[in-house]
DNA sequence: TTGCTCCTCACGTCACGTGAGGTGGC
DNA sequence: TTGCTCCTCACGTCACGTGAGGTGGC
């Protein structure tokens, strides 16, 4: 009969673990004074803490450990667990790869710069969005503009008054012309309630997607630079683009000054297939 | 300015989020309503949320983020900072790989036995430990028992009565020769206070270890499965064996039947440098 | 009036670690 | 008597998620 202590320095673990264990049922002393309350242990016990153990270890979280050991799963039960824990701890590793990757490029930018970088890009997903759009090939820099008050303008018609920020698609990129440069464009903006639209105006659901993202501070044409790191950082993140880039003017106020202005660049992206 | 819903959407997170980032001083909201607490947040503060959230997705805590975002930090320390995340996420992968070839082992044994393995190996440290020891080329199977005897003789000389668990050292395999097995054994028992020794008993401190260990339940001498199966498991995981294995017999009564007995097989090793 | 969004507690999470304050056996 | 080991609460951890119960603006 072992006291705690012994039992815990046999096994290398804690006073603490083994009364938690005790706590949860997961490993009842096999006696206990009544008059201390000191736990007794057995050597015979033994067997079954270091399943607990070594199932620990593989990542499992007490309860199921409780399940596994009482043996109330059946052969399936628990090839799917293991399985399914085989399949967590991939995903662990993939995440924790990605962080790698991440870090090693931060730690080069601060070598290199002192200071940390300018955009941040992050992941989130974006819900489909009733809009209405127009779109057409316009001359820079003002068929922004140009598109976005055609959409304005029949919201007008109709009545609505939207304060939500206009969307941007950009079907082409910038393209040189005798007379400029050109951008085939799509302008929209969001929709409380379906309209049917004109020969001008479409009426669409934007398609809701994982989007790679950054935010851009300053005038909404210095975003080349943005594009181009997006870009590489889809590549390096296994990311496809699957749509196009979108530009979403969250302050764009004409009487603003334009380094106040904040625009949004988003990349609608799926995980590109490996293998 | 927008509301708590309009901020989180934008982001992709959670009001919770935000909540508890203003609670934990963070990100406070740019006013809040003295009326009714509404949180009101300006675009302005995008481009730190989104700082927060590259930071959190390289795996530092908040504590640490709002360090780093009050540029409080010199460069070395934020070098710093993030060279050891770097390595912290090296080491997470490494875990997780070890538990993937783990579990790997362990869906193979499923399948096959549809049961969980015989032997449960793990690691624990092990201390220092002041013994007395006789070591001889012994014959087997009573070399065990003779050599302890030897220790335990000594003991009574001085009027010590151990009961902790005898320790042996195996020095080498079991060897054939023409009158029998013969094994390298060095018997050890602990000792409560160091003496001098003699010409047979030695007095020493067993260097503590790192040790891969797994429990025996049965006769002592049907070790050499296990014995094997923790030497596949050392090269599997990248350790080495770096002193002679041990035995313990945590119970090994004479009046027990032998299917009674506890051993456990402690292997000290060192993780293999790679590369 | 009905929905919708917002508010503030307060509690739960997971596997223990860490005191505080006290007891039992040598 | 002094150390040592053990005991039982109770609280902290980390970053939120989830109600409960209530308010404000259309």
């Amino acid at each position: 009969m072992l006291k705690i202590g012994e039992f815990a320095r046999l096994n290398g673990i804690s006073i603490a673990t083994l009364r938690y264990y005790d706590q949860c049922g997961l490993l009842k002393p096999l006696t206990i004074d009544p008059e201390t309350g000191y736990r007794y242990y057995s050597l015979d016990q033994l067997p079954r803490l270091n399943r607990i153990l070594a199932l620990k270890e593989l990542g499992f979280p007490l309860d199921q450990i409780a399940q596994i050991l009482a043996d109330g799963l059946s052969f399936e039960q628990l090839l799917a667990l293991f399985t399914l824990k085989q399949a967590q701890a991939q995903h662990m590793i993939a995440t924790e790869q990605a962080r790698l990757t991440h870090l090693a490029a931060r730690l080069r930018q601060i070598e290199q710069e002192g200071k940390m970088p300018k955009y941040e890009i992050l992941l989130k997903n974006v819900d489909p969005q009733l809009v209405a759009s127009y779109r057409a090939v316009v001359p820079l820099p003002h068929g922004f503009t140009l598109s976005h008050s055609r959409v304005v303008a029949y919201l007008d018609q109709h009545h609505i008054q939207s304060d939500s920020p206009a969307i941007f698609r950009l079907y082409s990129t910038t393209q040189q012309r005798s007379d400029g440069l050109y951008i085939d464009l799509e302008a929209s903006l969001p929709l409380p309630t379906t309209l049917s639209g004109n020969d001008e105006i479409t009426i669409q659901t934007l398609p809701g997607s994982l989007m790679a993202f950054a935010i851009h501070t300053g005038y909404d044409l210095a975003l080349g630079q943005l594009h181009t790191t997006l870009h590489s950082w889809l590549t390096d993140n296994h990311y496809q683009l699957i749509a196009p880039p979108r530009h979403i003017r969250l302050r764009h106020d004409p009487y603003l000054s334009p380094t106040q202005y904040i625009t949004e660049v988003q990349f609608p992206i799926s995980p590109t297939q490996t293998r």
